[in-house]
DNA sequence: ATATTTTTGTTGTAAAAACAACACTTTTTA
DNA sequence: TAAAAAGTGTTGTTTTTACAACAAAAATAT
């Protein structure tokens, strides 16, 4: 079966033998797609059908408002899924755009097969919605994550706990982030300009250090 | 059996039988407890051992960062759970406080015994499960709702987004919002006098009408 | 390898927000 | 029902932000 080596390494379907997932895919009504970089996965505003899965690659969720304004929403990675809380919710309609950030392999699967109890009984399919759960519990995890951060009253400070958090996770103090300047700035919900700013004044206060991706912050300067 | 029929018109429990969510309450440890208003249902920073259900009344999600500043995370009504997610995420301690914004019933939930696939082989448990998904679906839709709003750049952006989607879910041009003014600046992590400074501004103007709770949007002058 | 496009840092200016202080109203409590 | 506490609207001041414009650097495409 083409593609099982990729669906075996998910989360959602880790569990589940060559045989299961090809009744599964048969089941779920599912689209391999291929993506450049840059390419639109899902576009807002389309009619909603699937829910995807990312298998290779990564892309970003973004969301554009009537005035124009683009924000990052989060990011999803290899394994990750964007659209359950949408079917649960009974969306008509895509909310956000997917942009791929990396050459991607996406699955598509119908949210009502998905979703639904399965009238033709496919053997793991309930075992999958129980995956799936973790996947949107962490989900969640990431945006009570950015809530935090975008929370704070100043940019300054937004940036240090979204640096911090990166900080953290790669449990050290020089780390890498996923972002280029301007995604951050669109992820932070604050101005470009006003950010890069703000980070050049850190960077001379000696709060942190930074090139490109890779940033090194001083904790013990932070009190 | 005590509050069955609370447990019953709960999604989360709402296809058990009494016998089988009296299994389920062994099963997860469970303990009830109500609150008065304003009572702490759960500290940030408590060692976190429950998933908690609101069976009646409701309350906040709040969040204390370290420079004291009090963020309202979202709300919980009857049937909504606290908890899943920084269950599944592992987490020791509580990130939030919870406060009754009423006088409430609470059930509390061993997040171990919720989770994890049960030993006992409960029948229901993996019923609850997917009901479970749910619940964590919608409190995701929350909280991207909650990040719609409090990404846009002015206060007044932020409070016509609030409330257009407020005014949308109710279906009215008039409505209640379940907040006071102060809540909702909290809420939307804006000082809560430039926030009443730019309501009335907004009333001046003619955008708005309200009188505590009760607001009316003239949504015709929002080109 | 060169041209084109995108990203980045910097600046000045205007707009908006936070903060602090205070009087007044409403709600809670004893 | 009186006293205390909590919530609200208003104001002036200071700080921070958005916005616009532009040059330089980097990335991408041809």
């Amino acid at each position: 079966m083409e593609y099982f080596e990729e669906l075996k390494s998910t989360k959602i379907f880790n569990s589940a033998t060559e045989f299961e997932c090809q009744a599964m895919m048969f089941c779920f009504k599912t689209r391999f797609k291929t993506f450049d970089k840059n390419q639109s996965i899902i576009k807002q505003g389309d009619k909603m059908e699937d829910i995807i899965l990312i298998l290779k690659g990564s892309g970003n969720v973004e969301n554009v408002d009537s005035l124009g304004n683009i924000s990052i929403v989060m990011q999803l990675k290899k394994g990750d899924v964007y659209g359950v809380e949408s079917a649960y919710a009974g969306d008509e309609y895509y909310k956000d755009s997917v942009i791929a950030t990396d050459k991607s392999l996406v699955l598509f699967m119908n949210k009502h097969r998905l979703i639904n109890p399965c009238e033709n009984r496919c053997k793991r399919h309930d075992l999958v919605i129980k995956n799936l759960m973790r996947l949107v519990a962490e989900s969640n995890i990431k945006l009570l994550d950015k809530l935090n951060h975008i929370s704070k009253k100043t940019t300054r400070e937004k940036l240090l706990s979204y640096l911090s958090s990166v900080s953290e996770k790669s449990k050290s103090n020089y780390f890498e982030i996923p972002f280029n300047i301007t995604e951050l700035a669109n992820y932070l919900s604050v101005d470009r300009s006003a950010m890069s700013f703000e980070l050049s004044k850190m960077k001379k206060e000696g709060l942190i250090d930074y090139d490109k991706r890779q940033f090194h912050l001083f904790s013990n300067k932070l009190k």
